[in-house]
DNA sequence: GGGATAGCTGCAAACGGTTGCATGAACATC
DNA sequence: GATGTTCATGCAACCGTTTGCAGCTATCCC
């Protein structure tokens, strides 16, 4: 049915074997022969089976890419430039969600490992034990995480929270307060640390709340405390979060930014839309940095790297000068 | 390295058919050497290899999911849903983004089709003559276009663009401005339509303007010509067109709804944080649909039958009574 | 008790490539 | 002119799994 080696092999009065140096190591044939190899091959629409080819080289040209939730802003341009980048290598990617389920992470990787060469994993949910023990069957990237002897790419938030607390105190806030997110998310940990050493660099008290669920609802749930705490500015631990919250508030008759002005993270789409102040993440620059690192696990030897990008404050709308300043 | 069939053979005392049946045609083979089978296989941590399971079988467990852009918020929710359908049927599903380019998306599926027992196009960008050359190679399901013989999921505007102008025109709205989107779209085509058809029958007058970019930039290039034709309210042919009208009109001191009510099509989650009047897309019953429908063609002969969702209309924030009325 | 049948299992040939080794030709070296 | 190299190609085993066929055993029927 479809068209093989053997075809052209026939058409191109070859052996099979020289038809697949042709494709594979081309260097290897002499250029008459080849020129009549790729004529033969190409009239005949002949291209390589690569079930076939990864059977006898142990390399698919597949990789994974595992997330959390696809439907989640923060996910689709990190996929999407992964997905070019990796195809400039002749790679096609898997794509899969978890659903935010460890259990379904592990399955995954494990129904996986037979036709890939290598994973991504973005944010994984699964215990540092559990990724050691499944790295043994494919080499990974991990994306914002950091389990030791694991290649990783880190979006730094320090940075760029450092910039947005900076940016509260030169308006005059003084009490802000921080939304933190899920406890085990390294984001978060780093989010924590970074603001509460920039708040204190600035002069300001930094108020916490959480942790709370990743979500608009997390985030439109704790308006009423923020309010009672007194603070005039937050900083959200994603958009979402403080999309809600902002919602929440405006639906009460408080203004943002009149009453209280608002930052998120990760800048997605939806903070541009909707003028929210917000950390950029590199998401596209993480990407492609990931599936580099995880090429490159792939055919060397060389110990893990760790690639960390900044972040940066992109100042919009949702943040002001408190009540209180003239 | 990686263990075998043949492993668990040995390890079974049983020849590699045998374990090969017990895994594949369970019920050729005797229950107690099942038993043994599967005690050595799940000692030793076996896993089929799909990739040699392909080559036999000529079924690779794979499908393919091509989309012209997947950071576009349009396509994560059926993504999403299609991934997740599909692993139910244990499938795993390539991605792949065309950047919009038809020839990107071309090679793609060429360079797929060995690899897919059948892939996904959604809203494709090829022509009809392609299309068909190309699913002799690969089975096909088309999303949002209706090529010839091919099996086909539509989301139908028709139904909610009708309520949307039903809307506009009980607020009051009498003269109404389209913002057309790519000519060779299927959905922009039955948009055209369907809104021409719901302006005679709710007595609107129906301006067009167009064709624009499916872009925010598109969106915010037309609204001067917006406001100079005098319409009271906008639909346009997606949520990115429709918010970019929006910042741009608020940039320039008008009120949305105040001064001009706008609906947008797809219902994004953008739209929803925006609080954006717009029209739902079922992408995700879409995406499941589409699976079904796939896997459904690559084990039957049965001609290729479409499936076609209605839309509604989802009413928040951005339309409202024209400035005229009480 | 003999023949047919059903139920399991083994054998070996695929599936479509890759690759180490052997072979042969052409050419250079001394 | 014998020897050694280099280059190009063919040969055949192999990658891990499936599957048609054949063979064996046990069972059943008359």
């Amino acid at each position: 049915m479809a068209v093989t080696i053997k075809d052209v092999a026939l058409a191109s009065g070859v052996h099979v074997s020289t038809v697949s140096r042709t494709f594979s190591a081309a260097h290897l044939v002499n250029s008459e022969t080849r020129a009549r190899v790729l004529a033969a091959a190409s009239a005949l629409g002949y291209r390589p089976n690569r079930a076939a080819r990864a059977l006898s080289t142990r390399r698919t040209g597949n990789l994974g890419l595992i997330v959390a939730d696809i439907a989640n802003p923060f996910f689709p341009p990190l996929i999407k430039a992964a997905q070019a980048h990796a195809r400039r290598s002749d790679h096609h990617v898997f794509v899969a969600d978890t659903d935010e389920q460890a259990r379904v992470e592990e399955e995954l990787i494990r129904s996986m490992a037979t036709q890939v060469d290598g994973a991504l994993l973005v944010a994984p949910r699964l215990s540092n034990r559990l990724i050691a023990e499944l790295s043994a069957d494919v080499p990974f990237v991990v994306v914002n995480r950091q389990p030791a002897g694991l290649p990783a790419v880190l979006m730094d938030v320090a940075s760029g929270a450092g910039q947005a607390l900076e940016h509260l105190a030169g308006l005059g806030h003084r009490e802000v307060v921080l939304l933190t997110g899920p406890r085990a998310s390294w984001t978060n940990q780093r989010l924590e640390r970074a603001a509460e050493e920039a708040a204190e660099r600035n002069g300001l008290r930094l108020h916490r709340l959480g942790p709370n669920q990743p979500t608009e609802e997390g985030g439109a749930a704790v308006a009423d405390e923020v309010l009672a705490l007194g603070a005039t500015a937050a900083l959200a631990y994603n958009d979402l979060v403080a999309l809600g919250l902002v919602r929440e508030l405006r639906d009460r008759g408080a203004s943002v930014p009149g009453d209280l002005s608002v930052v998120g993270v990760d800048n997605t789409d939806t903070a541009r839309h909707c003028a929210l102040t917000s950390v950029d993440m590199p998401t596209a620059a993480a990407g492609r940095a990931a599936i580099d690192l995880l090429l490159h696990r792939v055919t060397s030897e060389d110990p893990p790297g760790t690639v960390t990008l900044d972040t940066r404050l992109v100042v919009r709308g949702s943040t002001a000068a408190p009540p209180g300043a003239r």
